[in-house]
DNA sequence: GAGAAAAAAGTAAACGTTTCAATTTTAAAG
DNA sequence: CTTTAAAATTGAAACGTTTACTTTTTTCTC
């Protein structure tokens, strides 16, 4: 052990009961001035400071909330931990995060880890398909709130971005733009927001009578340089516009798009995804779709302590809408 | 409380000592199948998950090391943190982030919740001037790694970036694209790697017989839309070429330069900082700084477990250097 | 089968806090 | 000075584990 003193040396040290220095520490009492004084000077004196872990296991409570994120280096995720980051500590909590880089095997554990006591409650933007594999590791009634995505068999507070219309009047627009066809770079294909996007996409293209061969459907892993294969693919099955969706992917695409710009036989449109004005697009898309991150974040903070406090509420599920803003300039060829 | 079975619900309902359900847990000593199985079917049963608070706070171990960075949204820390976090799971341990946002406060906070008891080590990217501060509420003997910045009075091993080659180079460049008034965006001033770099950029304006006017020194606060104000102070000052002192400020300023192209009187010269790829410039630098951070937390990962393990070894310093790459064409005006 | 060695299982004492119930001290009232 | 109420302080029992030490059961040998 690292800590050496502990709290029965303060309480020696100043020739107090060890009570009189929890209570001194906490605030959760009133101790007379003298001896508050003299068990401050003992603190000072031995350097002593609180072990939280114990501290935590008998009370219960650590005004800690735990993040589990899939990908860190993803503005969308980075800027909604800030709000949530924010949130939180105007209410006296902190955030801590694991990074999970969508493998299932770290969120499981990272979820194990932290609920088994270390933190009050858990917001978890899963990198799963089916939530039944967080609830086999989960104390009975722990509060968690999903974010962003929502696994199948979840039955908790849960905030998605639907993305349906967005994605559908993307292909609309490529479609009035004379592109028959046109291709589509997935997410993750276990994630719900993948699925969902891609119906989308599908049914925007029969809708207006247009075939969806498999080919033009391509799936990347929704992280940076995933999404340069399934483009190129795209590209050799003769594809003239492309949905990207993902803002990393649609970054990565973009980037491509201006480095090889003059080596291509004709235009490309692209639509993609983008986080606020830190993701930078070299190339010019014909449509970008963003998502209400923020407000996902401070809304997830906020659940997460009404579940805290009011366990017995009933569950919410919260669904914001992305915009698709279409540009009047062509993509850079 | 949340998690209401125990370790003593477990024995009672599989009929065996708590310590023999503690063994099955643990693996620590030989269990009879027959016992094992039972034990395990009563785990299922009643949904047991062992309360890690207790078991960390019982034994003083919990594979776990937190990281404590000044901001996630910046490309450079969500590098460094995928490389420690990559180096510690392959070592079986897991990562903890806290984000301080370049605040003490939350900085000096997040070092006290998790070194009491939380944590097995912590690397710290600090935002304090003084190393002290952080002292005053460590516990003696607690393992930390200082990463990216040295505070003053700093006793433990540290990983820096030595950027005064780079700097001093990138103002002798611009010195010799016949700029004379080269102006400076210096990140928060407070912070070691902030010092440095600015010495060299007074050391090669002196050494070529260049004034150095205080208004040609505008600082940022090291994070994003923070160098917009300082730049154009800059350009009013008339500098005709800026050295950007960090990546997140140098694509802030790009993206000022590309979107309002054409409205300069004049072409405008900058060199800034890059973080691999993923930073990207909309506009051409005549320089770019790169840093090896993927490097540095690597160390930073090895260092920490060392430092665990060895509690007694040797501090250590290391300093790895940026390099600084220069472009043949003109900068977009 | 008896005795000894090996294997399996159990008992109970920690770990560092918080907090309830009990006690002592101080202050107030008569 | 008592008596009583209020304030301050203390003692000790939790909290859920791990683990050193003990005891019981099984296995082996002759």
């Amino acid at each position: 052990m690292i800590n050496k003193t502990n709290i029965r040396d303060v309480a020696n040290h100043s020739g107090v009961s060890i009570a009189t220095v929890s209570h001194v520490i906490n605030k959760t009492r009133n101790v007379s001035p003298a001896t508050r004084k003299k068990v401050e000077d003992s603190i000072k004196a031995l350097g002593y400071i609180p072990n939280s872990m114990a501290r935590g296991f008998k009370t219960g409570s650590r005004k800690i909330i735990g993040c589990i994120i899939p990908d860190i280096s993803n503005y969308f995720w980075a800027v909604i931990i800030e709000r949530i980051e924010d949130f939180l500590s105007s209410c006296g909590y902190r955030l801590i995060i694991i990074n999970t880089k969508e493998t299932a095997q770290k969120e499981l554990d990272g979820i194990k880890v932290l609920s088994a006591g270390m933190v009050d409650g858990l917001i978890i933007g899963s990198t799963l398909e089916d939530a039944q594999e967080i609830y086999d590791v989960l104390p009975q009634g722990f509060p968690i709130i999903f974010i962003d995505r929502t696994p199948k068999h979840c039955f908790h507070d849960n905030v998605t971005i639907s993305n349906y219309a967005s994605v559908y009047n993307a292909v609309v627009a490529l479609i009035q733009r004379r592109h028959e066809k046109i291709g589509y770079i997935t997410g993750l294909t276990r994630l719900s927001t993948t699925q969902e996007r891609l119906t989308a996409y599908n049914d925007a293209m029969t809708a207006h009578g247009l075939a969806v061969e498999e080919s033009f459907i391509q799936s990347g892993d929704s992280m940076y340089t995933s999404a340069l294969l399934p483009f190129t693919r795209l590209l050799q099955q003769g594809c003239s516009a492309v949905v990207v969706s993902n803002n990393v992917m649609a970054s990565d695409v973009m980037s491509y798009l201006f480095r090889e710009r003059g080596n291509f036989p004709s235009k490309i449109d692209v639509i993609g995804y983008q986080e606020g004005v830190r993701d930078v697009c070299l190339a010019q898309p014909v449509g970008l779709i963003s998502q209400p991150s923020e407000q996902m974040g401070l809304w997830a903070a906020q659940q997460i302590l009404t579940r805290i406090n009011y366990p017995e509420s009933s569950i919410q599920s919260l669904i914001l809408s992305s915009t698709l803003t279409l540009f009047e300039g062509d993509s850079t060829i």
